[in-house]
DNA sequence: CAAATTTACTTTGCGCGCAAAATAATGGCA
DNA sequence: TGCCATTATTTTGCGCGCAAAGTAAATTTG
């Protein structure tokens, strides 16, 4: 119907982006699964097995998850006791989030996961590499430009 | 905290390709506000300019959303007035979805859609190239292995 | 041709994803 | 020292994303 090239489904690097990330969280979710976990989930675990006892901005920060997005999902955490979120005295709007001993342990159990996923995708290391490397590049220029617009 | 460089947070490929779909979509939304569009649902009239007057099942395919989420999303495109579904009359399980006038003349409006977007991010051609075909790969992998497993 | 299976689609329930507004505590500065 | 702007986090509301279960119509099969 449309003759236009660019307005093509088929043309659509987000489209791409969009049904290939949703297919690995989706592969994700059975392994994942076994750890009572969702994949959100994981990745606040993931930056908490790197360091806890850290504000909740920090984890805003290398999450990446908007703060809206986070609360709701730190509770569950702490309701599922992975964590603890305490008052800082310091400063008493900041909130520290620490790992509890179960969700320090948990991560024994996690770290099969990458080569299970691995196994399972059997893409080369190489593509793998490079899809990764184009994802971070248009996350900056995206977020570059943005913070450009907006001064 | 934890030494295995496969936990980390900085090594996930999923990572980084959720946070630069997460951000392209939200690049995509001020623009999308313009035609009252969500990205899912811009994704759907993509489709439909492509070719109307099509099953779900169609829709589903080409889309690659899943049928439950496909449902509300074209319930609230009727309701915008983009488009009517109607049933099937050789097969009653099927509705056929089939664009409005209305819905026909949106693609105007969204012809500059892409161009806009490229202007923003300002990403080579060739990288976006090549993204899009390391994520269709990837898409590609994950489908075609569980396929496999479920055999 | 009736029962079982398959196909097309909808519904339900839960967890994000995020903009916008709200809350509350701190820091700057006049 | 009081006021204003800023910072850290939560809340609200809506729209997905998807597994699982439900509905209803066609098709297969014994």
């Amino acid at each position: 119907m449309t003759d236009i090239p660019a307005l093509k489904l088929k043309n659509q690097v987000c489209h791409s982006l969009y049904s290939a990330t949703n297919a690995l969280i989706r592969a994700y979710r059975p392994i994942l699964d076994q750890l009572g976990l969702t994949y959100a989930q994981y990745l606040v675990m993931l930056a908490l097995w790197d360091e806890d006892g850290v504000m909740i901005k920090s984890l805003v920060e290398r999450t990446r998850f908007d703060a809206g997005t986070l609360t709701p999902i730190l509770k569950r955490l702490e309701s599922k006791q992975l964590l603890t979120i305490v008052k800082s005295s310091n400063d008493s709007r900041q909130k520290l989030v620490v790992l509890t001993a179960a969700g320090k342990h948990l991560a024994d159990r996690a770290k099969k996961i990458p080569d299970n996923i691995k196994g399972q995708i059997n893409m080369p290391a190489q593509d793998v590499q490079q899809l990764k490397a184009l994802a971070e590049q248009l996350y900056t220029l995206i977020n570059t430009n943005i913070a450009v617009d907006t001064e």
